[in-house]
DNA sequence: CAGGTTTCGATACTGCCAGTATCGATACCG
DNA sequence: CGGTATCGATACTGGCAGTATCGAAACCTG
């Protein structure tokens, strides 16, 4: 068995679960805005320099930090109930919660305008939603993407809080205007 | 009949119109994030102080720029109809296109906070949806009733480019979900 | 232990941008 | 003409993302 190699130097401490901690609870004290990098690092204990070489921006490290916190969708069929259930299992299920929501909303925003984050963000959040939805696709925007997942994730997590258990024909419409959305 | 007089002191030149077209532009072209303040008071042929005159933030002359350009929605009743068609007239009608729908998920962005720009936001776009839905309001969250705004047009706005009429059951859905999202 | 390699923290720095301050010039009014 | 408020131009502050540098660790191999 090959088993990979060590490789030479120093390894990195492990510290990538503190400055994810750090970065969530930064972000819910202060708001996407204002958390900043150096805030980040300070909070976790690391310097500024740690980060940026785990992660290339700050977008990449929240966009991490997210998908650690909730999860990649896993879609393995392509049924409706599953697209369903992935939009609010991830991301959704704390975008109405005041830090959290901002970090998605910032990082839409960021990703936008920056062709490296989008490109994390779609192959670790969309892709899934993509293969799922493939039928269905002709020209995918990936900004309607992004504003589909989250949104219907919080329409859905919206309605789960209101107590009562989502009709049939209310998933089966969601579905239908998510793919009519595309 | 009390005229309002005329302030001493020169009078403002009528270029709102001139930023508002100029704002639109850039935005389009280089997007929310790069479409800085130096840059539209350069397109518009107006000095920045001028701009920062007449809007107190970035964030304020983009959202004076989106409602006079798409207008507020002018909801006087309280039916579903009337919620729908606003949603659909509005912001939500440009929420795909790039640039502008950069602008808005910027805006959206910036009003987390700031609680200036979210109180002309609030006072401009959310008052009338707030009026309207008043008899299911509870603890509304000002970013839940952004990102209801915005993402509910832009499903109806998609919906309608697929050339199917909206059906009547899924107005109501729609509806419902609004509802329940509050 | 010695030499090679890589990370770590600390610090300083660049570049960009929002927003402010200042000032001479200009336009309107009485 | 004198009062007032806007205009453009310019310079500036402050904050933040991201980069560069460097001595000090940490790990491996010989």
């Amino acid at each position: 068995m090959a088993f990979t190699a060590r490789p030479p130097g120093r390894p990195r401490s492990s510290v990538d679960a503190t400055v994810f901690a750090a970065t969530l609870r930064t972000i819910d004290e202060l708001g996407y805005t204002h958390a900043t990098v150096d805030r980040i690092a300070a909070a976790a204990g690391v310097a500024k320099t740690t980060i940026y070489r785990r992660w290339p921006s700050k977008g990449a490290l929240i966009a991490a930090c997210l998908l650690d916190a909730f999860g990649a969708p896993p879609l393995a069929g392509d049924t409706r109930a599953e697209i369903m259930t992935s939009a609010i299992r991830w991301g959704a299920a704390k975008i109405s919660e005041p830090g959290v929501g901002g970090a998605f909303a910032g990082v839409f925003t960021d990703a936008i305008n920056d062709p490296a984050l989008r490109e994390i963000l779609s192959s670790q959040f969309q892709e899934p939603y993509r293969l799922a939805l493939q039928e269905a696709l002709h020209e995918p925007s990936q900004r309607v993407l992004f504003f589909i997942d989250v949104v219907t994730g919080t329409l859905l997590h919206r309605m789960g809080m209101t107590g009562e258990p989502m009709a049939e024909s209310d998933v089966d419409a969601l579905v239908e205007l998510v793919l009519c959305a595309l």
